[in-house]
DNA sequence: TCAATATGTATCTTTTATCATTGCATATCA
DNA sequence: TGATATGCAATGATAAAAGATACATATTGA
């Protein structure tokens, strides 16, 4: 299966934001599950990492539910990247390979540094977009298809 | 499952490169395959789209195999990612989103958007060097595992 | 105080993308 | 013409991710 954890995280973090320019306290997992078309427990989990890095504050209880910590200005989409995907990296080669010649080596070695590398541009370009920057994004998206 | 073509299809043309500087004809799909500790079927549908593409020439018969089919230099590891994974996005959002609100109706283009332009910022990377430079980098490394 | 309802979390099942395997037609060469 | 390569289709196995379910725990308000 697709993993589809940022994209999805994307979404929740950008509800919030909503929610905060619109005034509204927090949001339930079962409401941002609805907007995602998926189930409470999955944002559930999705929440764990936000919550322990501290982009975003749950309130437990009756009447409880999750929000921004912060200004949506502060938080970065890459941010949000490093939190949700942890450690695991865009690319994997192969493992264990058969030590034989130059090549299968030192592949594993070389394909690690070129994914670090790729790791290290995504997040790049993921760093220069703040929360906000991405909601004004969606009100242009919207403005245009509007027309 | 983890998709490991690019991973291999690099290994594949590396290997290819190699022989290339070793004054060797062609390889086989099974001697690939052994380098990559898989079977030979999947190094050919590997192969097809490299071949497609030219970059790679195939001789069918006994004594068949593969080689490459211009110098190393002329070939950067972006033409590979691009001929090997095809149209496939290296991020895919949710799809079929209901549309509710000003998120879930835009972040499917917007997300989409961010997406072109990490796919962008990657081939970017990987067309700057190319299979021969790749090569080089692997006796570096090899090199210094030999310390 | 207690009923209602939220989060936190563990566990099991379902889904599905990916790779492995098998089989066979076709091509090529000694 | 037999040995051996690619080309290709079809089926099976594997594993990562998401969905579903269950329940303990926390909080609030009547």
């Amino acid at each position: 299966m697709i993993d589809v954890r940022f994209p999805t995280a994307l979404q929740m973090m950008l509800s919030l934001a909503l929610a905060q320019t619109a005034g509204v306290e927090r949001l339930s997992s079962a409401q941002l599950a609805e907007g995602i078309d998926s189930n409470p427990t999955f944002v559930r989990r999705l929440l764990v990492p936000l919550i322990q890095a501290g982009l975003v504050h749950s309130t437990m209880g009756r009447d409880g539910g999750v929000s921004l910590s912060t200004d949506a200005a502060m938080i970065t989409l890459g941010d949000i990247y490093k939190v949700t995907m942890g450690n695991k990296k865009l690319w994997t080669g192969r493992s264990d390979i058969p030590h034989r010649c130059l090549v299968s080596c030192n592949v594993e070695r070389f394909f690690g540094n070129l994914a670090d590398e790729v790791d290290e541009s995504v997040l790049d370009l993921l760093s220069k977009r703040t929360l906000a920057d991405a909601l004004s994004e969606l009100r242009t998206l919207d403005a245009a298809r509007a027309q």
